[in-house]
DNA sequence: ATAGTCCAGTCGTCCGTATGAGTGGAACAA
DNA sequence: TTGTTCCACTCATACGGACGACTGGACTAT
């Protein structure tokens, strides 16, 4: 390590290590040396090569474990969410999109669901196009495949969609949320999905088991009424090391 | 701070400043107190401190420069993507979808190229579905609003789609490469777009001039033909905390 | 007025040290 | 063989000190 070159000490071992990371001498899934076998071969303190690995496990290539050694963290396998899950004929198949995707890549899927009802806040207002304090049904989801979970979700309608509709139900049965719209007359006409990304907040950093430096998706999707009055907003969370998110079109 | 509830003391430090920015006690944009005020008040070593000022710096809420004090993150105006951008409609208009797209919220956009040609790579082949070798076309574009760097693109294609058209030239003219493309007759049939989000290389870092704890959103477009012949793909590089991707389908 | 220097305050880097806690295997006892 | 205990090794947390580098404003000299 070069002292004199200006660059912190810590960066330098933080990009030889990436270096050897990517070149494969420290292979996914195995361990690095242990803190004082680093701080012998780069000669620094042990202060400054755990300030490297936490730069490195910021940014997501390391995992560490108390009372373990660091490892190289494996490539994580990452699911593909077709927008045409949301197909009525998708939908005629199973209970909801996530099961279907689920199933369809071998997982064990589950997921539970809390039902409540609250008045509707200032977001929630703008986007469903109602006043604030409305009465909204919540729909708050936990989705997990082979016991991790993978996916949080929060519904929002407008309760006078929902009154007497299995959507006020834990299960919605089959087809889903949507399926139950339909059936009392309100044909979805279109989705508009919003997609962002952005560090999880401490709450879903423990639900969704992330480690440090994996930020999570965002998507909020909103179906319209055929006549263009918005029924339903989901916010959906995903962690973006095991999502990729799809969508296709024809040009025009 | 509570030394025995068996909470990390930097945790402890942590969610509490967590609560006061949220709270608005620290209002975005204004600086923290300086480290040996928060030393006093809260009874800990520096490094107890800068170890909770380092965990909200990694969540994006907090920026601190040399020299200076620590700053509460301003929030980041951000900008929405519509698929649209890519109709015909749009593209008879401008140069690209990028202008269109900053020129329309009043930004000063700008944008280099850097039009290169060499063999594919495994990955490019797959997707353009080309032997790996094949002679490809690579335009990488750097795209700026009012000097800052705001998305990076690579787009790809196989040569013989791009041999005598202005999509080896800097600028591609009115409409874009996909404009040349329909006018040598390949007619775009679809796009497909894949979405995706990680933490930035070190590289992205620099180039995007990304704070810490902020991920940027990759997109993976591929235009295909009407035949279904893919035809171009299109690697994008956004800062998460500036954009927001936005796309619609009618129900069916 | 202007340009330059100086300096106090701030964060960044780096060292040393100490203690605690989790893990896993070795040694031991039943 | 089986179950338990113990211990060496690991990383996590926390303290202390020291120096450097950067910023911005005050001050000085021109």
């Amino acid at each position: 390590m070069d002292k004199s070159s200006g660059v912190p000490l810590h960066r330098q071992v933080a990009s030889d290590l990436r270096e050897k990371i990517t070149a494969g001498t420290f292979a996914p899934g195995e361990q690095l040396p242990a803190e004082p076998a680093l701080m012998d071969s780069y000669g620094v303190s042990r202060h400054t090569i755990r300030e490297a690995i936490r730069l490195l496990r910021t940014d997501g290539l390391l995992v560490s474990e108390h009372g373990k050694d660091v490892f190289v963290r494996p490539p994580a396998q990452i699911q593909r969410l077709a927008r045409s899950r949301l197909s009525r004929a998708a939908r005629a198949e199973n209970r909801g999109a996530f099961l279907a995707d689920a199933a369809a890549k071998g997982f064990t899927p589950s997921s539970s669901v809390r039902v409540r009802f609250e008045p509707a806040d200032e977001r929630a207002a703008s986007i469903l196009d109602i006043d604030v304090g409305t009465e909204i049904t919540v729909r708050d989801r936990v989705m997990r495949a082979n016991g991790l979970v993978v996916q949080l979700a929060v519904s929002r309608l407008s309760r006078q969609y929902t009154r007497d509709t299995a959507i006020e139900q834990v299960d919605t049965g089959e087809g889903g949320a949507y399926a139950r719209l339909e059936e009392a007359g309100h044909l979805i006409g279109s989705y508009v999905e919003n997609v962002g990304a952005r560090m999880p907040t401490p709450d879903e950093t423990s639900q969704l088991e992330l480690g440090p430096g994996i930020p999570v998706v965002t998507v909020t999707r909103v179906a319209y009424r055929e006549d263009g009055t918005p029924l339903e907003m989901n916010d959906m969370t995903l962690p973006a090391n095991r999502y990729e998110l799809s969508y296709e079109w024809s040009a025009e």
